[in-house]
DNA sequence: GATGAATGAGGATTCATTCAT
DNA sequence: CATGAATGAATCCTCATTCAT
């Protein structure tokens, strides 16, 4: 097995047609992963499933590790942009309305694909990821840390980055698990209500 | 690579000497994986660090799965034994001092082997795991919807199945990602102090 | 894999006690053999079904070759036992009757145990079996070249050696085909008047 | 030990390279079988002395047994290619003649590779073989019964089928056990007159 | 660039056999 | 004598990766 590769891409693509295949690659690569699993998901399976010569995908990537980094990282930034935008715009709002409002769209960002989300996490091991995993968790940290300066007056707890870092890592997680285990719950809006109220009540006592 | 072996054990051992051999297994299979990773975690090093012949590994076990299932279900055990007798005597407390006591003995619990359990999170694909992953959050909500039952009257939120699981969910990541990120704050108690905090607010309003 | 072990049994039982244990060895290996194939006949396996401690096994065995020889010795000394009888019987009754009797016991004697036979002819490499296979043939053989010394006035072809064993070649064959392709004509006696007729014909002209 | 694996090839080969690698891992398992034996005859050793990496062999063959399979086919079919001629040449020739030529054909067929016909024989578990064994005697069958059926009138058995089943079976194995106890009559025609005279009176009367 | 045949190190697994109890 | 836990050589097989075309 091979160890300790590079986990960067090659090269990224400009062309068209490169672009193409680069996207088709890591298409196929989230598609195994999520519908055979990790284990069946080896580099032949990709790109027979992407449409591709085994060469071409040596030619894009210089190995397994650096395929799923990308996909990891990609899916990471599709998440990233949808909250990072609502984050910004919630700086200056009042401490309930703006939990209420990055709850709903982390509920919502999670939305985006949570079978590769979750197959990710749970069977591609972090080492062969290059450490993508906890990207979005610090950027909502960076921003959650700005806006907690913004309100510190309206603001309970006195360790304002303790306090961050457990309203994030909340409602992170609860949004992960609401949405697998109580997928009716998140719809409806109830799981998002709970958890701003979880949040907001911590927050503002 | 093994593929869709069966995940539970060939057969218990009854002596000894087996036990011995048994144990020795789980051990190596324990420390291989926390400290050279699961990759390198295959049948043979296992077994020669166990100090056990290959040949005796798989009188006991069908395979690497169904080893890592057992370790799992050990720690498993070892943590929620830990917990269950606390949630128990917790029962009939007031809700802030049951929630304070709780989130205690869950960072207790988590510390039997943080490290393993990490690495079992992180590197084992839980489709290698045969369920056992969830199995302490499955019994913590049981014990929570009693206890739920037991104090309808002191909590403030209507839904009581949708408060436990966001009750027992918070505590259960917060407690987990605490020790991790945040050490420093777990070993003196301002983790504890603010993970109960949100917990009561939330449950008591 | 163990290679050019003895194959001839460590020791033959005296005692009653022992001799259950051998036949139950041999018995196991002949069933597992029979019903799930040579590849699944492992040691293991026989000592299991024979209700015997694989040790044991290994008392009266020096191995596994030792065990499939003895069970085509035992197979090849009951059917020559019906056989060779008949055949010192016939040794002086006129070439068609002594050639119709002789098919006919032929045929009985293959029918001890058809599917043991076969799957010993099958499946049991015959480098494992220490030259019992063509046993009978050679017992046969001899017994053909003294029926044909004292027959040899009526005997129609000239050299006796090759026409005995082009008899007793096809006897034995056309019998063992006949029970496996022809079972109908096997039991209602067609089969056997056929064969009959073949080697009469071809023995007087 | 290889268990219940697929008996077909992965994919025959349309290029001449590959074609080249496939032929040389057919030649390469034949000539370890006659020369080492089945025991010896594992897939390593098969690619090693094919030239080929294992890699390759187990691109073509999903395991030792589909190998084997295609060894017997392939010798089948050369063998049958030699005999089936014949027998078409013979249909409307008169039974004395026709029965001469097919059986000088039977050992000339047969001697294409005797020891390795022998080593699948006795080595190779049929069950290994996905039922090539008997190819050759069905193909010769049918054209028996063909041959009956013009000849009807000439022939003294009243049941066809099972004469030509005596007919075909007889002369099969006694050319098999000729070439390989009685070679020098083999070679110099003696095995062949007899043969046929066996065959010859048994049909005609 | 694209391809896919070829590779072989690495890892899983079996099973004949031993030997301490 | 009987037992069965323990052994490890032998074998099977996969899959990440290369490279000639």
């Amino acid at each position: 097995m091979a160890r300790a590769r590079a986990r960067s891409p090659r090269k990224r693509p400009q062309q068209a047609r490169s672009r193409a295949t680069w996207d088709a690659i890591l298409d196929a690569a989230a598609r195994v992963l999520v519908e055979e699993g990790y284990d069946r998901a080896n580099t032949n399976r990709i790109a027979e499933v992407a449409g591709v010569g085994i060469g071409s995908l040596y030619e894009y990537f210089p190995g397994k590790d650096a395929i799923f980094t990308e996909v990891r990282r990609r899916l990471s930034r599709q998440m990233f942009a949808v909250v990072g935008r609502t984050m910004e715009e919630v700086l200056d709002l009042p401490v309930r309305e703006a939990v209420e409002r990055v709850v709903e769209v982390l509920i919502r960002a999670y939305s985006v694909d949570p079978r590769l989300d979750m197959a990710l996490k749970e069977q591609v091991p972090t080492t062969a990821l290059a450490d993508q995993s906890r990207e979005i968790e610090r950027g909502l940290f960076r921003l959650g840390m700005e806006f907690a300066r913004r309100h510190r007056k309206e603001l309970r707890p006195r360790e304002l980055e303790l306090a961050v870092f457990i309203a994030i890592q909340a409602s992170a997680s609860l949004t992960v698990e609401a949405t697998r285990l109580h997928p009716k719950a998140t719809r409806d809006g109830r799981a998002a209500r709970e958890i701003s109220d979880l949040i907001t009540r911590y927050l503002v006592g």
